[in-house]
DNA sequence: GAGCCGCACAACCAGAAGTTGTAAGTTGCC
DNA sequence: GGCAACTTACAACTTCTGGTTGTGCGGCTC
């Protein structure tokens, strides 16, 4: 498949003849024809009726037209976005799972003009580097340290999502409807795959530290697979996960999501980019985000410190 | 774009390395070089950070990577589209805005796993034709002759479309909630575009002497927009469309679809196909449009007499 | 430091794909 | 019927893409 004789294909349809769509395309007619020949022998169909008179499709060539259609406009979409200056918006949004790829989808439904594309990188850091060095034009992340983000980075806080654990179904709090996060302690908190020095592994030092807890982040990652399966055989193991993140588990796993009050700590999402990338289809994001932010909850824990509204 | 860089970079981040992605692809490392430095060139950007250790993706080779799997997933669908024997099933539907079109929409909406190419060919004749060589699978159809049928070619009869008629807003009919169609005799019925010799033809035909009534299709085809204008302006003019036929026309033409009662006149639609092309997909098709056949109206007229149930 | 691993560059070669020139076919007009 | 006008296909030639093998360079590992 030859994206150039697909090209070729199209053309001939649309300009209804070889000679045209050799005029359109810039090429010579025989080229074309050559195009058309070397297509029809690597599908083995004859695509058109060569009559004296126009080109014609046969039943083959109308079934491949749209899906040659597609082809091509997958090509140009793949070229433009990586095209410098008018490529569709980055986002880095830390994992397809996470609220913050929830919170852009929510933009993409109702704003399906806007051209995104939606990167994850390693952690927040290099999502700030990202910015810095104009690979990403934005990124929704918990950021830890406003105060230290590079000159020309902004920011603003858009979404708290809840915190809550999951445990299995012979669990102590298996059949509760919430917990406080204090009454935790006793219990082994198990975050396995937390990167030291990312702001992920920031957030729940914090959290371990307000709240006076141990969260244990040791052993090898096995994936979310492994996590589950032994939540759900475990009458100890607790983990910790955001109220907005995605996970599906076996249907023979019950294991049981609780929600954390009295606070309820919350990890705190903020929108960066950078002053330069700022331009009509940012900003409708960002207004898009900043609007959608929820109401605070009453008692909430939250590790940074924010003044003023939400 | 290259159909083949596109691989590659696709199977160098799959296999983590270029040794490894060129052991896969069945060519030299240095051929994977090649294709990823011309990739590189021609979107004027770099995809991979080549470390002494693995190649590791650049932002753009994160922002490239799912359009580049779509890519390739559209070239696939497009080779397996005209390929003899593994090929989608495919259905003559007639037009896409016609019944047949709704009818296997909802088949698909209730089937997804089924692969479908949805051809339109010029008339019925050429549905039976394109059946009888092979080229097409199945047709959605009405049929004039059954008796007339090459042999191989078989047929049920799947549902019975209302026929409506369309008026304009100053039409003495504008305000009916229905009429019968003896009552028309002393309009002008057009419908422009009967192409003579089709299955659409015979179909009017006789409709006209069942009902003893002019049906006028002459005069040049300019499309259904042009048609629109003529019925919004005329107090005289009016039209035939089945009940489930899509038209969408301006805002500013506030026309009137109009049922037809006294017998309501259908418009019988046939699933045709052939028995050599018989299978699991087709039969799955077949049963759902037969399921799906609607509870005969109650006084209707068709211009086929059925035997037996519906 | 020696060896290993992974990617890039150089030289070479086959063939894909472009060009021009020309043939073969049908339609339309005189 | 014969000729002009038009279509697509084939032939010969040229260019250059894209493959091969051989080799070099840089950074890990031991």
């Amino acid at each position: 498949m030859n994206t150039e004789a697909v090209r070729a294909f199209v053309s001939v349809v649309e300009e209804g003849g070889f000679q045209d769509a050799a005029l359109t395309l810039g090429v010579s007619q025989q080229a074309v024809s050559k195009r058309i020949a070397s297509l029809e022998k690597s599908l083995d169909v004859v695509l058109f009726h060569r009559g004296p008179r126009r080109a014609e499709l046969t039943v083959d060539g109308r079934v491949l037209l749209p899906h040659a259609k597609t082809l091509l406009a997958a090509a140009d979409r793949a070229v433009q976005s990586v095209r410098p200056g008018f490529r569709p918006l980055r986002v880095d949004v830390r994992g397809r799972r996470l609220a913050a790829a929830h919170l852009l989808y929510d933009f993409h439904e109702s704003h399906p003009d806007v051209q995104l594309d939606v990167v994850t990188l390693s952690d927040g850091g290099a999502a700030v580097s990202a910015l810095e060095n104009g690979s990403i034009d934005a990124a929704l992340t918990y950021l830890h340290q406003p105060e230290a983000l590079p000159p020309g980075i902004r920011h603003v806080h858009v979404y708290d999502e809840p915190l809550e654990i999951l445990v299995g179904p012979r669990h102590p709090l298996a059949h509760a409807k919430s917990t406080r996060i204090a009454d935790l302690a006793t219990h082994r908190l198990w975050v396995p795959g937390i990167v030291p020095g990312t702001e992920w592994a920031a957030y729940y030092a914090s959290l371990a530290t307000a709240f006076d807890i141990e969260i244990d982040s040791t052993g090898p990652d096995f994936g979310v697979e492994h996590l589950l399966d032994v939540i759900a055989d475990s009458r100890t193991v607790v983990t910790f996960l955001g109220a907005r993140t995605r996970i599906v588990w076996p249907a023979r796993h019950e294991l049981r999501r609780l929600r954390l009050a009295e606070p309820t700590p919350v990890y705190p999402w903020s929108f960066l980019w950078h002053d330069k990338a700022d331009g009509p289809a940012l900003s409708r994001v960002r207004d898009h985000l900043t609007r959608m932010a929820h109401p605070p909850l009453s008692s909430v824990w939250s590790p940074v410190r924010r003044d003023g509204v939400a």
